[in-house]
Parts: C-alpha cells; structure tokens; sequence
DNA sequence: TAACATACATACAGTATGTATGTAAATCAG
DNA sequence: CTGATTTACATACATACTGTATGTATGTTA
C-alpha cells in the first residue's frame, strides 16, 4: 500500500468530516459526493472504495454526531448522584449538545429521513434512547416515577426533546430558550414523579 | 381546452392522491415522477404543468394530509366543553389520526427533510401546531395551566405526540399503545397544571 | 522477487429531474 | 361564426448525480 493504517484511517476520518460540514450546512439531499471528495482533494473512486454508497458515508456521520452527542449527556448526568438530578442534567445536556453546530440537522431532520424511521430508531435507542430508558427504568424501580410504561415515556421524552432542539436552534438567545424549555421538561416531569 | 374546471382540478387530485400512495408506502426519495403519471396514465409534462417540481407535488401531498390530521383533530376536540378535557381529547386524536394509514411517514419523517425544516415548521404551526398553542394559551389564561413559556410547552407536547406516533405505528396492537401514550401525557400534563 | 492486496483514479452506464418546445382542444373576441 | 389565444397536456432533450466496472500504482507478504 501507498500509506499505512493510520495513514488511510485519517483519509476516512477527513471524508466523514468534511462530508458532516456539507451534510449540515446543505442537507444530505443537496450535497453531491463530488464536491465532498474535491474538498479532500481525492476522487469518488477513494469515496466508494470505502463507505458502500452516499447512505454509508452519512451513516458513518451521523454515527459520529450520535456519539458526540452521547457521550456528553452521560457526562453530564454522572455529575450527580441523585437520580433525579442526573434525569435533569442528561435532558439539559442533550438540549445543549444537539442544538451546538446545527447537530440537529443531521440528528433529527436528515437521520430519519434518509436512513429510514426502523434504522434511525434503531440507532438511536442504540445510543441516545438507550441510556434514557434505561434511567427511567431505574427511576421506576427507585418508586421515583409512576408505574406508567416505559417505553412510553422514553418516546415520550425524547420527542418532546428532539422538537425542542429545533425550536431553539431557531433562536439567537439559546441559553434563554433552553432555560424555557427545561422549565416545562421539569414541570412535566413532576407529573411522573410518584408522589409518596 | 379539452376539459372544463372541474375535470382539471380532478386531474390534480389524482395526482396528489396517486403520489400520497407512493409517498407513504415508498418514501420521497424512492419515488420517481414516472411511476405517479404512468399510474395516471398521464405524462410527466402533465405533472410539471401542474406542480412546481417534485417538491411542489410533496408539499400538496403534505398539506392535504395535515389538513385531513387537523380537522380530525379539532372535530375530537370540540366533542368537551371542558378546556382541559378539549387538550386531552385533541391529543388522541392526534395520535389516531397521525398514526393511520401511515400518514406519519409523511408528516413526520420526510417532511422536515424534504420541505427543510424553516418550511416544514411554518406549515405544521399553520396546522396542527397553531391550534395546540392557542388552546393552551387559552388555558393559561383561564389559570389551567402553569405560567411557563407557551411556545416551549407547545413544541414540547407536539415533539413528543410526534415521536408517540412514530413508536406507536410499529406496533400492530396500536390501540394498547395509544392508552399507553395517552396515560404518560395524561400524567405530563398534570405536571404543568396549576394547583389551585 | 513474485503474487497479492490496498488505495485510489478513470470511464461509463443508468436513472432521475427539470426545461424547452410542440400540439390539439377549448374558450374568447369581434 | 371564425380567428386568436390560452389551457392541458405530450415529446424531446439537457443536465446532474449515483453507482459500478475497470485500470493502475504502490505497498506487503511468502
């Protein structure tokens, strides 16, 4: 081979970033694979040899976003030991986390749309969606939420999330939306606590 | 011309309803203008007389079936006097009407995509997005609900009706689920009531 | 060093959109 | 009633993009 491992591996790491830019400033459907590859100064040759097709290279985007976004949301949840708190910090979090750098384009408007609803979900209860059920779940054990369906509320949450997201992305002041809408998340979520 | 008014215009919905067909079953991006006119026995020079462009065909997709949810929704609504009873009623319309016949595809995953999301907003506030804020605002007023922000309350409860209906439309027991759902919002809801 | 694999480049085929132009029928003007 | 104009399409074509097949140089391994 012309290069080594680490070598080729930066070659995949500079497509997938420089496709991500593209992806969230143009939207997948108006990005062509040419200007991706011009950019890192390759052919599509180089693209395809690669990542299977222009939905592989996405996937291999929104992946990483997914895991950026992820592994801040843990992170910040960790920052407590009351359960409660952590419910609060993670959803804070993921607010802040999607909304940086136009994530949410790729998380919430593209993700869907092009890898299709069953992969897009999967994905995210592999990763964002997971974590979430998995505390509430913990939560109802603890008789800290109402015995309710969990499932339910994890969809329930997440959504309620992922629209907000796009509707403070909208906002200059993000800081003040986010304020508003952890004002209502908190609200709502009162009406899951069990009350003892 | 070779038809009169309503011919034409019958002409037009064909097309829209031939194209909700391919739209919901197939998805936006897998559904080429050829298969919609030859289904219609028609040209595409028919459908580009008509329609903008293959967004334009979407986006008359899409209002027809926001309107058809909006309407099912307000018509549940109005069956109560009772502010609060009106919310909890529109809310499970909303998820009945959204979830069938799998409206949700367009609605939900495709639309913000295709339209993008600025547009995408501007016609689900127009629609279904309007009607949820002023009745909630409605009922700030009346002292039914919590003083908090109700912009973000509104894309709080549509985000996580929208991702309910996505959870819900994989499940064939989809009644079971919409109570699932409708208890979990149910519960939200108390949370941002105003305790007298 | 010969066989093979890797990392690309190049060329091409297929398909889809969108546009420009053509045409028959219907309406309208006088 | 007839010529002009508009409407409702069809046809033909230009363009753009994806994906695939093939070629090639370079590195690795036996």
């Amino acid at each position: 081979m012309r290069k080594n491992k680490t070598e080729t591996e930066r070659t995949i790491q500079r497509l997938i970033e420089i496709a991500r830019n593209h992806f969230t400033t143009n939207g997948y459907a108006n990005v062509s694979l040419e200007e991706i590859v011009n950019e890192a100064d390759l052919t599509r040759g180089a693209l395809y040899h690669h990542f299977k097709n222009k939905k592989g290279l996405f996937l291999a985007v929104f992946e990483a976003v997914q895991k950026e976004v992820g592994e801040y949301v843990e992170e910040a949840a960790a920052k407590s030991n009351d359960s409660w708190q952590q419910l609060i910090n993670g959803c804070q979090a993921f607010l802040e986390g999607a909304v940086q750098t136009h994530n949410q384009r790729i998380l919430l408007v593209d993700g869907p749309a092009v890898l299709g609803w069953e992969t897009f979900r999967k994905m995210d209860e592999k990763y964002s969606m997971n974590s979430l059920k998995e505390q509430l779940q913990l939560m109802q054990e603890q008789n800290l939420l109402k015995p309710v369906s969990a499932d339910a509320m994890t969809h329930c949450l997440s959504g309620a999330m992922n629209e907000l997201v796009l509707w403070i992305a909208d906002y200059p002041d993000q800081k003040d939306k986010i304020k508003e809408a952890m004002m209502v998340l908190q609200h709502m979520l009162e009406g899951l606590r069990e009350n003892k």
